[in-house]
DNA sequence: TTGAAAGCGCTAACAC
DNA sequence: GTGTTAGCGCTTTCAA
């Protein structure tokens, strides 16, 4: 920051008027004769004052700053989430500063930090998948900061959390798979701790279980990356009880699944079907393209920041609101047609 | 932001000594006795006492903040050229307050605005697509806020730039198709005002130039996303003249081309070749795997980071810096072999 | 209708 | 070694 900007003082001098007089002409304080806010507002236009948020943070002691952790930005859904948590901010004349942990317990406490220490009003948090320890989440709640987790929630610590619909959104998936005929489905999930896992694969195995088929322990892998994806489809594609289906925990790994049946020639989606999760930019550019689930990403953001305004702009509410956003499958190529007389 | 946290005061009252004592023992200021230092700083601790960074700033007139502007999140590469950004940015302990133009002018105006109020000490742009006008930009010069423009570059301003080789880049790229044996090679380019465009359409040019290649109007074209480029490949391929390979703004705009081709029967490599830029998360992802540029983005954002806290240390200092990051072909699939002979 | 003064949280002269 | 004071840019009593 530099030297350079021009401030209230700066024009009072010049204009020979108080300090408190141009601050009034500026926020159309009524009190103010119009020939005094004319001239003051013309100067600042002119010289292009802009107010120090600053100054102004520090005075009224709100920062009209939300922070946001998320594990990391390269990923889509995690964008089109911040995209969402723009707009809404946009709005309301909210700034946002957002942080990336890399899936790093240790930076995520450094985001938490650099958050309290600018004085955000509230935490829009999507927790890393290294996190299991949450003192720092309890640390901003005890500052007074209110914190709203999306879709990687934290069910350490009371408070609203918007979520994706993963149980149905997987359960429906699975369902769907079945009915075109898959009869052993394996499921590649994320760390067990996550929230987002368990329902998931609960939803997963709920679906095998009302089309009355057997749950095998061996199809329950933890995959959720394209290099996983690859390599565990692969050992289950050699293996003697080889799948029929994967559900994945996203497209990334779909995608790695995808290659590895390339690799084997196996077809798909007539030998073995696949469906990500997310509906993100690269499940259009595989061949065939991903059977998918969207998740309305800028919708969860969307309603995450509202529910933090809300908690900002009424500190006293305690009830916590929690909002589960509906998923949508997008049926593409890696899955099979639905039988005809099935309609 | 909330009354919840503590401050100097509260902790010089509660151990009855000055404000500015407390400070000093905070910042280990060596006039300090070891005794006072201890009780404070352990007070401190024990009551999670964290620096209101927005009185900080406003006091030391220097906010430690850098401002980035991109053009969209959701793209590859800027949300890796961010990361290389924050890489830099948290080692000299500086944030990063990031917007989106979303390729809208009036938006990026809005942004520089926001950025200015918050007295950031350097500004990082990628422009928007749309942008023509540069009197934004100006004014933050004139605010005595450093500005170091990357990829996408404004040369209306005189000031520091991070590029990508991007001549060499598309030269190389293109001279490995004419060596594979393209002769009749098409160019889908971003608007034509932009520099990046101009320089890559130059080492398109040249390199037909050098190989006695000749230049086809009809064969340079305006396409920089899937659509664009899906549309303009269908065209193309249709026409009598129809092109043997496909240069790219980027992996969007080829994948593009790789759905119209095979929607046509047409068969890649072996008819027609493609390359795209940028070697983004979705040039893996497509049938057959795309060849593509690296652009390095990270070292982008490590490199413009560098040169943006350059300016804000030696303030006086005038002379523009530019950097120029090397790209590096991938050949991946999208693109035949090179003959054994040539070798 | 306007000005003077105080204070947000912090630090740096300047005293003692 | 520590306290007092002043001021960063802004707004808001209170007084005139």
């Amino acid at each position: 920051m530099k030297k350079g900007q021009i401030t209230i003082k700066d024009i009072a001098k010049e204009l020979n008027i108080s300090a408190s007089t141009v601050s009034r002409a500026l926020n159309n304080n009524p009190d103010i004769s119009p020939e005094t806010r004319e001239l003051v507002q013309k100067f600042a236009k002119e010289h292009k004052y802009k107010p120090n948020s600053m100054a102004m943070n520090l005075r009224s002691k709100h920062s009209n700053i939300i922070g946001v952790i998320v594990p990391e930005l390269a990923n889509h859904f995690f964008s089109s989430v911040l995209s969402g948590i723009e707009l809404v901010a946009e709005e309301h004349d909210y700034q946002v500063i957002v942080c990336q942990s890399l899936e790093d317990y240790s930076k995520e406490v450094r985001n938490v930090q650099t958050l309290i220490k600018a004085r955000v009003c509230g935490v829009l948090i999507s927790q890393s998948k290294t996190t299991t320890k949450y003192e720092h989440f309890q640390e901003l709640i005890d500052n007074d900061i209110p914190i709203i987790f999306f879709d990687r929630i934290c069910t350490g610590i009371d408070t609203g959390k918007v979520v994706v619909d993963d149980y149905s959104g997987t359960f429906n998936a699975t369902e769907y798979m079945i009915n075109t005929g898959c009869k052993r489905i394996a499921f590649l999930g994320a760390p067990p701790h996550l929230e987002i896992s368990k329902n998931r694969k609960n939803g997963y195995l709920d679906a095998l279980r009302k089309h009355h088929l057997p749950i095998e322990d061996d199809f329950i892998c933890g995959a959720d990356n394209k290099q996983l994806g690859y390599q565990t489809a692969k050992e289950l594609l050699l293996s003697v009880n080889k799948p029929d289906a994967f559900m994945c925990m996203n497209d990334y790994t779909a995608s790695g699944v995808l290659v590895a049946a390339k690799e084997l020639g196996v077809k798909v989606p007539e030998e073995i079907s696949i469906c990500g999760f997310s509906n993100s930019n690269i499940s259009q550019d595989t061949d065939p393209m991903l059977t998918t689930v969207d998740q309305y990403p800028a919708k969860v953001g969307e309603e995450a920041m509202n529910l933090i305004l809300e908690k900002v702009n009424n500190p006293e509410k305690q009830e916590r609101k929690n909002r589960i956003i509906k998923t949508n499958l997008i049926i593409r190529n890696t899955t099979k047609q639905l039988p005809e007389n099935e309609e």
